[in-house]
RNA sequence: GUGAGUGUAGCUCAAUGGUAGAGUAUCAGACUGUGGAUCUGACCGCUGCGGGUUCAAGUCCCGUCACUCACCCCA
C-alpha cells in the first residue's frame, strides 16, 4: 500500500473507464469540426489577475476557489477555474480577431476548483466548451445552443433539461438590480444571513437560495424578464425564435442565474435528472462586455462549457468496445523467435497482438489468451514453424485451422 | 466552509472486546500441443494514521487523514 496518495479531489484514470473517455473525446472534436471550431489550447495556469477581472472578483469561484500560488519570481499564478477568459486572453494577444470574423474555438482540458470532492465533483475535473467570438446575431446564440444539447444526445445523454433565461446587460441590468436591492432590502429580516449579505453583492444569487424563508420572500421579487432594455427583449425573443427553427424544446427559467459574472443577456444550462446534487452538466451564455474588459476590441462573446466527468457519468452504461486481439502462442520456448517475428508481421498488418513472453506451456497461453479475451490464437510449434504454417484458433467457435504464412494476411482479412 | 456515513488482502466483504477470515483475483500443480469448469496448494494484512481506555482493541473513546453523500457552489 502506498504511503504517497493523489491529492484530494484528482483521480486516476485507466482502463476500462479510459475508454469512455477516448470516446468522448473523439466525439468532440468530431462534432464541433462539423460547425467549423477549430480546437485552441491555453496555458493551464495564468496571471491570477485574468481570472479575476474577467470572472468577476466577488463570485464564489474566484473568491473561493482558485488555486493560487506565487512562483519564484514571485508573480500571482492561477491553475485556471474554467476556459473562457484564457481563449479570450489568448485571442487578444495573438490578434486572433483580425484574422476572420467570426472566430469559433473549441477546447478540452482539465480545469482546478478548490472544491470540497463530491458526486461529479473534483478538484482537478475536465471541461470541454466552445466559445464564438464577434457575432451578436441571436441566431448564434440558438446554435451554440443547440451544439451543446445536440451533442449531448449524441453520445446517448436522454433525460436532460435545458434551462434558458436572460440576464440583461449593462444598458438594463444596473436598473434592474437597483429594483431587485429595494425589494430585497423590504423583506431583509425574512433572509438568511448569506442572502442578506448578497444584496449588495450580487443579489441575483438570492433567487438561488433554498431556505424557506429566502423562497419564500424572492418569489415576490421583481424578474429581469420584466425588466429588459428593448434590445435584450428582442434579442432573447429572436433566440426563442431560432431554437423552434432548431427543434430545441427549452424551459424558461428567469430566475436562472449564472455563476460568473460576465454573462450578459442569453443564459441557458442543461441539467440531468440523474446526477444526484451535481446536476448540472453544461453552462454557457453569452459575454459581450468581457472582451472589452480584458483589454480587447469592443466585441460580442458566447460560449458553454460541460463536464466531463458528469458527462462519463452517463456513459455508465456504454458497451465498452471489445478490443479483438490476436494472441500468437508457441508450444516450446525454443520457437519464441518465430513468435516474435510473427506478432511484429501482424502488428504491421495493424492487428493489436499479445504475446507472453514468459508463458511456460500452452495451456497457460491460451489461458491468457482467454483472459485477454483474444479473437484468435496463433500457435507455433515444430509441424507448423517446419511446414510455413500457423495454427489459428478461433476462440469463440473453437474451430482451429492450419494456415500457410503466406495466407494467413488474406485469411485474417476474411475471418478477422 | 457546514453536516452525516464509511475506512480490514489487488477487488467485494466477514469477524458477541478474546489467535484477523472468506469469496474473488494472482501464481503453482493435478494437466509438457490447446482457454472458460473442477480440485489441491501458495501468496496476499502496521485492520487509513496517531493517541487513549482495558489484562486484552479491527471492535469502545478522542483526534487526524481519506473516501462517499448532502448543504453550498458549480461543470
Amino acid at each position: 500500500m502506498s504511503e504517497i496518495k493523489a491529492p484530494k479531489g484528482t483521480r486516476d484514470i485507466f482502463a476500462p473507464e479510459v475508454h469512455k473517455w477516448q470516446y468522448l473525446e473523439a466525439a468532440i472534436h468530431a462534432y464541433y469540426r462539423k460547425f467549423l471550431y477549430q480546437e485552441i489550447r491555453t496555458p493551464i495556469f495564468e496571471h491570477s489577475e485574468l481570472f479575476s477581472r474577467g470572472i468577476g472578483s466577488e463570485t464564489e469561484v474566484v473568491q473561493k476557489e482558485m488555486y493560487t500560488f506565487r512562483d519564484k519570481a514571485d508573480r500571482s499564478l492561477t491553475l485556471r477555474p474554467e476556459n473562457t477568459a484564457s481563449v479570450v486572453r489568448a485571442a487578444i494577444e495573438n490578434n486572433l480577431f483580425e484574422i476572420m470574423a467570426p472566430l469559433r474555438f473549441y477546447y478540452i482540458g482539465p480545469m482546478f476548483r478548490y472544491d470540497k470532492p463530491q458526486k461529479g465533483r473534483y478538484r482537478q475535473f475536465q471541461q470541454f466548451g466552445i466559445e464564438v467570438f464577434a457575432d451578436d446575431s441571436p441566431q448564434v446564440d440558438a446554435e451554440v445552443i443547440f451544439a451543446a444539447v445536440d451533442f449531448l444526445k449524441k453520445v446517448g445523454i436522454v433525460q436532460l433539461q435545458l434551462d434558458l433565461n436572460s440576464v440583461g446587460c449593462p444598458q438594463c441590468r444596473p436598473a434592474y438590480l437597483q429594483l431587485l436591492r429595494q425589494a430585497a432590502h423590504a423583506e431583509e429580516k425574512r433572509l438568511c444571513p448569506d442572502c442578506q449579505r448578497k444584496i449588495a453583492g450580487n443579489p441575483l444569487r438570492i433567487f438561488d437560495c433554498k431556505q424557506p424563508g429566502c423562497a419564500d420572500a424572492s418569489r415576490a421579487f421583481p424578474l429581469i424578464g420584466d425588466h429588459l432594455c428593448g434590445e435584450c427583449r428582442d434579442h432573447f425573443a429572436a433566440v426563442r425564435e431560432a431554437l423552434s427553427w432548431m427543434n430545441v424544446p427549452f424551459h424558461l427559467e428567469p430566475r436562472l442565474v449564472r455563476g460568473l459574472d460576465y454573462y450578459t443577456k442569453t443564459a441557458f444550462e442543461v441539467t440531468s435528472g440523474q446526477l444526484g446534487a451535481q446536476n448540472a452538466l453544461l453552462g454557457g451564455g453569452r459575454y459581450n462586455s468581457l472582451i472589452r474588459e480584458l483589454g480587447g476590441p469592443d466585441m460580442a462573446g458566447i460560449g458553454f462549457a460541460a463536464g466531463m466527468e458528469r458527462i462519463i457519468l452517463h456513459l455508465e452504461r456504454l458497451a465498452a468496445p471489445q478490443p479483438r486481439i490476436l494472441f500468437v502462442a508457441y508450444q516450446d520456448p525454443q520457437w519464441l523467435a518465430h513468435a516474435v517475428q510473427l506478432a511484429q508481421a501482424l502488428r504491421e498488418e495493424g492487428y493489436p497482438v499479445a504475446v507472453d513472453y514468459q508463458g511456460r506451456n500452452l495451456k497457460k497461453q491460451f489461458k491468457k489468451a482467454d483472459r485477454l479475451a483474444a479473437a484468435f490464437t496463433l500457435v507455433l510449434a515444430e509441424d507448423e514453424v517446419r511446414s510455413g504454417t500457423v495454427s489459428v484458433k478461433d476462440m469463440a467457435s473453437q474451430e482451429q485451422s492450419k494456415i500457410p504464412l503466406k495466407d494467413l494476411n488474406a485469411w485474417l482479412k476474411k475471418n478477422y
